[in-house]
DNA sequence: ATGGTAGACCTTCTA
């Protein structure tokens, strides 16, 4: 089984790039991130036409996910728990059903700029309610992936130039060290686990030629339980979908899981 | 050289 991950930075505007990589690759399930839109105006159709279903946490101008998958999902979960103030679309969960299910949540983690605000505040209260709900989810022993833009560049090697980041929320001590929280739980960075080259970027900025000078990040991760972690047999970014016609400034990361 | 680009949407905010 085959799981991605992209923040597509606008599921509409982006929709043939976004198709086009669906066509090729036909991941299994996937989570989506900053669709951008309300969940009456996500692309439904377009997706189920090409044998998903489709289950969204949209909102208006900013935000939103989704999560696709070619088996039915159950046990929806919209919204990440521990905050009924938070009205962000930041989270979305389900179960993939199949003769091996697994529990599958797409995350977009505050960005959390700039550092020494409330929105960094934010950034960081996020992280500890994402920390409470995984001790939760990990408890029920289940295959779990949370996958999605996390904002966080976890080591100086995610990076092609740490020193630029040195003020970035996104590689903050705080938020690196929030990250290292989560993996402290007992979850399976699976990039590192099925890969750990460094320069293995999943982002490069629109502005000052960065892809084209490889000033790249690595900020879209999956992290896994132990019982999915053991089925973890290679993952793969798509570094090529950046260089395409009208791309997101995110690629896709795909992790695939043993069947059997 | 605190610039540069992209999306939603209406004027500026977010990233």
């Amino acid at each position: 089984m085959r799981i991605a991950t992209w923040n597509v930075n606008s599921v509409n505007a982006r929709l043939e790039t976004v198709l086009k990589w669906f066509r090729e690759a036909a991941p299994d399930v996937a989570c989506l991130q900053e669709i951008k839109c309300v969940d009456e105006k996500f692309p439904r159709e377009a997706f189920e036409s090409l044998g998903y279903n489709v289950s969204v946490n949209g909102q208006k101008t900013y935000n939103g996910v989704a999560l696709l998958s070619k088996t039915p999902m159950e046990d929806i979960r919209r919204g990440l728990p521990g905050d009924d103030g938070d009205d962000h679309a930041r989270y979305l969960e389900a179960v993939i059903s199949g003769p091996k299910p697994v529990r599958v949540a797409t995350i977009y983690l505050p960005n959390g700029n700039p550092i020494g605000t409330e929105k960094f505040a934010y950034k960081l209260a996020w992280m500890a309610r994402l920390n409470a709900h995984a001790r939760e989810l990990l408890a029920l022993e289940e295959r779990l992936v949370l996958a999605g833009d996390y904002n966080v560049i976890p080591e100086p090697a995610d990076c092609e130039d740490p020193a630029a980041w040195a003020g970035d929320a996104l590689f903050q001590p705080e938020t690196r060290a929030a990250f290292r929280g989560l993996k402290w739980l007992g979850l399976t960075d699976a990039y590192m686990q099925a890969d750990g080259a460094p320069g293995g970027y999943t982002f490069w900025d629109y502005q000052a030629g960065a892809w084209q000078r490889n000033n790249g990040i690595r900020i879209d991760h999956a992290l896994l339980s132990a019982q999915a972690a053991d089925a973890l047999a290679g993952v793969v970014i798509h570094r090529d979908v950046r260089g395409w016609d009208k791309p997101s400034d995110h690629v896709p990361v795909v992790v695939e899981l043993a069947d059997d």
